[in-house]
DNA sequence: GTAATGACCTTGG
DNA sequence: ACCAAGGCCATTA
């Protein structure tokens, strides 16, 4: 089966395609929902083969610990992702998101609730 | 098959 | 409080 790349991969897919608009979240908790918090790597190993997965990813709404936008240089253009954001109503400035925490989506919390 | 890198996080000094 | 190093799993060279 080499379709298969990993199931951890299609686990970080799924719970990122669960993520609502206007909502961001951090590796580390997609990690930590999947039962790896110390695998917080992969999940963003994950986000960079999301490109290679045939459903899109909201990759954009995935952000690290300090609400900062690491991956925008990834994609399409690096404005992309900061334009995707702002369009959700989420305020970014200096490549970082504004009132994180407000907009901050726990998969362990909402998803656990 | 071994070595190095990566859209990170946690812990230690 | 700040700075530094380690660890994790998978992919690529």
């Amino acid at each position: 089966m080499e379709v298969k790349e990993t199931d951890f991969f299609d686990q970080v897919f799924k719970v990122v395609r669960l993520i609502p608009e206007g909502r961001v979240t951090s590796y580390g908790a997609i990690a930590k929902y999947l039962g790896a918090p110390t695998s917080s790597r992969i999940v963003g190993y994950a986000m960079n083969a999301s490109h290679s997965q045939k459903e899109k990813v909201p990759a954009h709404r995935v952000l690290n610990r300090n609400g900062q936008l690491t991956g925008k240089h990834h994609f399409s253009n690096p404005f992309m992702m900061q334009e995707l954001l702002e369009k959700e109503n989420i305020i970014i400035k200096n490549d970082t998101v504004q009132d994180f925490n407000n907009h901050y989506w726990d998969p362990t919390f909402e998803l656990s609730l």
